[in-house]
DNA sequence: CTGAAACGGTACCGATCGGTTCCGTTCCGA
DNA sequence: TCGGAACGGAACCGATCGGTACCGTTTCAG
C-alpha cells in the first residue's frame, strides 16, 4: 500500500485532468482518489505545476507510441492516422486531445504546460513526416502539418459531435490532398 | 456612472475569460476590472454560469457579422473564410476560438455555456453553407463541414504556432478539395 | 417634491484553493 | 535488530472561490 505513491498520483491526475479539466480538478481530490497522503504529493513534485507537466510527458510518450501501433496494425500509410483517431473518437468519454485541452486552457504560453503541450504538437508532428517518408509521398514535411491540421480539426469537432465521423471527413479530406499531386 | 451596469460586466467578462479562460477568472476580478458593485452583478445575473452563457451568445452572433463582413469584403467566396481567419490569427493576444475553448474547458456537455458554444458551430456552419449555395457550389452541405473542420484545424493549429501561416495552410486544402471536383 | 429603481461599496458566508508542517506507521535493507 | 526512508492522515495556513445581505447614494419619472 506504501509504495507506487507517484505512480498513482500520475494516473489518477491524469485520469482527472483529461475528465474535467486541469483548473476544475484540485489537489484534494487528486489525493483522496489516488489515496495519496497530502505530505507524500510534495515529496514527489514540487506543486501541482510539476504534476502537471509531468501527466503532459508520460501522456505524450504513451499517445505517441499508441499512434504508431495503430497506424502499423493498419498498414503503416499516413492515412491510416484517420483510423486510428477513428477508435479514439469512438470513446464514450472521448474529451478530444490533451495537449490541445492545455493551450486552450492554460493563457501563459510560456508555462510549462504549454511548452509540453507544443512539444507533442511538434512530436507527432515529426512522427506524421517519418510516415511520409516511409511511404515516399513527397515533399514530407509540408504534407505532414497538413495532415496534423486536419487531426487537430478531427479532434475537435469529433468533441464537439461525439462520434467517429469527423475523423473520416478528415480521411477523405487528405486523401484528395494526396491525389491532387499524384 | 450608473448605467450600463450590464454592458459593462459583458465587456469585462468577455475580454477576461477570451484571454484567461472561464475557470480562471473569478466574479471578484470582473467585478474590479468592470467598476460594477456586487450586488449589481447579481441583480443582473442569477450567477457567474448566466454571465458566462451570456457572454458567449453576444460573441457567437457578434464574430458571424463579423464573418460575414469580412468574407463579402474579401468577395463572398466560401474560401475567403480563411482569409478573413488570417486576420484574427494576426492579433497579437489571439487565444483561439471561444467556442472552442469553452468545450475543451468544460466537460459536462449538457450545461449551458457548452450548448451554447455547439449552438455557435452549428450557425457558423450554416453560415459557411450558405457561401458554397451562393457560389454554386455543389453539395454545399457536406463543403461546409468539411471546411468547417479545416477552420477549427486552422484555429487550433494558429493557437499553437502564434501566426496566421495555418490560415493559408487550411485555405490551400480547401482550394484542392474544392479543386478535385472540377 | 417624493419615492422607487438602479447603482457602487462593503462585510460576511461556507467551501475550496494550493501549500506547509507534524505525527505515527509501515516497510525493508544493513 | 535497528534505523531511516517512504508512506497516509490530519491540522493548519492565507487566499480566493461563488454567493448573500445590507447600506448609502444617485437618478429619474410621476
Amino acid at each position: 500500500m506504501a509504495v507506487n505513491a507517484r505512480a498513482r498520483l500520475l494516473s489518477t491526475a491524469e485520469s482527472l485532468f483529461y475528465a474535467n479539466g486541469i483548473h476544475a480538478v484540485g489537489v484534494e481530490r487528486i489525493l483522496s482518489e489516488s489515496g495519496v497522503g497530502r505530505a507524500s504529493f510534495y515529496r514527489h513534485f514540487t506543486g501541482k505545476e510539476a504534476l502537471v507537466t509531468a501527466v503532459l510527458e508520460g501522456r505524450d510518450a504513451r499517445w505517441r507510441a499508441w499512434l504508431s501501433e495503430r497506424v502499423a496494425a493498419h498498414g503503416g500509410h499516413p492515412l491510416h492516422v484517420f483510423d486510428a483517431l477513428a477508435e479514439r473518437f469512438a470513446a464514450q468519454d472521448y474529451r478530444g486531445c490533451v495537449a490541445i485541452n492545455t493551450m486552450t486552457e492554460i493563457a501563459d504560453r510560456t508555462s510549462p504546460a504549454r511548452e509540453m503541450a507544443a512539444l507533442h504538437k511538434r512530436r507527432v508532428i515529426e512522427l506524421v513526416e517519418q510516415l511520409m517518408r516511409d511511404a515516399d509521398i513527397p515533399e514530407p514535411s509540408c504534407r505532414a502539418r497538413q495532415f496534423a491540421l486536419l487531426m487537430d480539426g478531427a479532434i475537435v469537432t469529433a468533441l464537439r459531435e461525439g462520434t467517429p465521423d469527423a475523423a473520416w471527413r478528415a480521411r477523405s479530406i487528405a486523401e484528395s490532398l494526396l491525389a491532387a499531386r499524384a
